[in-house]
DNA sequence: CGTGTTTGACCAGCGC
DNA sequence: GCGCTGGTCAAACACG
């Protein structure tokens, strides 16, 4: 697993350099600064590959504009959905209400406005929108921090816990097969080089004592992270609901 | 009847 | 000040 994670890092990594080298004469036309920040969710679905994915990204851009500064962290999940399939539905773990959907200038999809209503006080924001490049993607804005446990986290600690843990079951040929997305992970982290990936996937093989070290590492840095412990918990959601895909595991 | 969704109206921020 | 735009509200509606 490690392996993969580092080639489909580094595929991404060329892949998003590629992309905002395109981009960034693209951006000297945008003076407005609500175009400017649709250009950001332009950019944030490149770099995607494969079916049903999703790709986690951090806004790191919130932190220039007070406006948004004030309302704690902003994230922003891609997800890839079957071109039937005509809802902003989202499921990520998490229990949301809907209270608007408002057709945006830049693009024709509407955008739909949701809230955590998991947790009465739960300040979480969420606003879904398909790509105005690819109809097939779903722009999750994620606005705020959850207050509480994702449901799905509730229910393992009341001991619904029948289903392995995702990030120890290996893909299997029935997933492929299996409507429920596939969750990838968006390791592009400032600070990681390279050929830095590159070395981890030779030492990993290399060496069992590194390997332990690593996924020790890894699994510490990721489960710090609000946005992986979301997509891991509607990994998880999506997962435990196919009954016979537990069966096969 | 309770809960969630839809959708037109309203409000605030921003640029000109 | 005006118009445009995104975000939110709330009444009406749908559904189990």
């Amino acid at each position: 697993m490690l392996s993969i994670m580092c080639e489909n890092y580094n595929a991404l990594q060329n892949h998003l350099k590629e992309l905002m080298r395109k981009n960034s004469d693209h951006q000297l036309f945008n003076s407005r600064k609500r175009k400017a920040e649709s250009e950001d969710n332009t950019n944030n679905i490149h770099g995607i590959n494969g079916n049903n994915t999703e790709s986690i990204s951090s806004d790191e851009d919130s932190s220039k504009k007070p406006r948004e500064s004030t309302k704690g962290k902003v994230s922003r999940v891609v997800v890839k959905t079957e071109k039937s399939d005509n809802s902003l539905l989202l499921k990520d773990g998490y229990q949301w209400r809907k209270y608007g959907q408002k057709v945006t200038r830049d693009n024709p999809s509407p955008r739909a406005y949701f809230k955590c209503s998991f947790a009465p006080t739960c300040p979480v924001k969420k606003k879904v929108q398909r790509s105005a490049e690819d109809q097939s993607l779903l722009i999750a804005t994620y606005e705020g921090e959850h207050n509480h446990q994702p449901p799905s986290q509730v229910e393992v600690s009341l001991g619904f816990n029948r289903a392995a843990t995702p990030a120890s079951v290996p893909p299997s040929p029935a997933s492929m097969v299996s409507p429920r997305p596939t969750v990838t992970l968006d390791l592009i982290q400032p600070g990681l080089a390279n050929n830095t990936a590159k070395n981890l996937v030779h030492e990993v093989k290399e060496k069992p004592g590194v390997q332990q070290f690593l996924v020790e590492q890894m699994a510490s840095s990721l489960t710090r992270d609000p946005s992986f412990t979301a997509a891991l918990a509607a990994a998880i959601s999506g997962r435990i609901l196919d009954q016979s895909q537990i069966e096969k595991w």
